[in-house]
DNA sequence: TTAAGATCTTAACAGTGATAAGCTACTGTC
DNA sequence: GACAGTAGCTTATCACTGTTAAGATCTTAA
């Protein structure tokens, strides 16, 4: 049961990259998976269940892997390709930032394993919660605009924009821990 | 002409708060309107058109008078208070950070005059546009964010976190500048 | 054998964005 | 003043949407 509805939000995501978010229909979905439409209110009590699903799954299929190998050295660089893996799982999907932007969290997303190297980095817990959203919001917005963007627009070089922004927003919460916890005595 | 069609953008930011975006429809902007739906057609060529101007009419209300008044000494706190501004603008409209997150922009919205400050402190061009960039997405990542989550979710409180990361992304860009442009010879 | 329940079906509903064809009223030009 | 153009609207209609209700089928457990 679990595992069958783990396959329609599978058949979504793939339909979602044949048809984009404002194509994606119940039918369409159900037409791919040999089923009729309404049966899929078995498994979802609403598309937009169906869709925080899709949002979920995109990223914890990426973000998972990359949380568990909690042997991070060096937290900087850990922020740094959490943000980095965010963007590309965003941008590897149709639409994929619209998606997630336009869900809402289903299961608990569990913030409070996440700021474990931070806190010992020299972070305070709130420091480190707010670290850490900032770094996944920035992702997001950056993700958006440059999946929403136009041929033509600003940015010409994307990654080399993202990748200014994170690399300052990291050095600004860096200058902020070594204020409160002097670089001499590190990790320990 | 142009009047009437700005006239009908701004009702349709009114009855976005009604009704959210997702109950947003031509047929019921036009009951607002004193008009039979198919109407909107005169004016905006499709659904998403209208979508478009009423994203960008709604930030440009808010951004045209900040961004005019040049006079601005210190530009980390121009980058600051505009990022404020947008912010609050997202969040004043139901729906309002998913409304720009799904637009594309219509009008070209000039950066150009925008990195101007940004080049007297010291800026490259390129540096300049990447910062207003990383300012603008951080701020809409915050509001999306903010505005989709749902009670009892991670962050308490929202502004606090929305500040905490704005400080340290303007940290992030100040050091950076300030290395290839030492603060003793400032404004000049 | 029977009861439960998961999974799907058909039928239907109200509402959606969009197009086509045509009506009205105002505009400036000869 | 008559005429053409056009901006702004109407009605009718289209294919399609999410969603619900009622019931069929099949598997599993007691």
């Amino acid at each position: 049961m679990v595992v069958r509805r783990d396959g329609y939000v599978r058949a979504a995501l793939e339909l979602l990259d044949e048809v984009g978010l404002d194509g994606l229909s119940l039918r369409k979905l159900g037409e791919k998976l040999g089923v009729r439409g309404p049966a899929l209110y078995t498994h979802f009590k609403s598309k937009q269940a169906l869709l925080d699903q899709m949002a979920e799954t995109m990223l914890d299929d990426r973000l998972a892997p990359l949380d568990e190998t909690s042997a991070m050295d060096d937290w900087a660089e850990w922020l740094a390709r959490r943000a980095r893996t965010i963007r590309r799982t965003l941008l590897s999907y149709r639409d994929g930032a619209r998606l997630h932007a336009g869900s809402r969290p289903t299961g608990r997303s569990a913030m409070t394993p996440l700021i474990k190297p931070l806190l010992r980095a020299g972070f305070t817990e709130e420091d480190a919660t707010h670290a850490i959203l900032a770094i996944s919001r920035y992702t997001l917005g950056c993700a958006i605009d440059e999946q929403q963007h136009v041929e033509g627009d600003h940015d010409e070089d994307p990654a080399a924009s993202f990748e200014y922004g994170l690399a300052r927003l990291i050095a600004g919460l860096r200058a902020d821990v070594d204020v409160a916890n002097p670089p001499d005595q590190d990790v320990a």
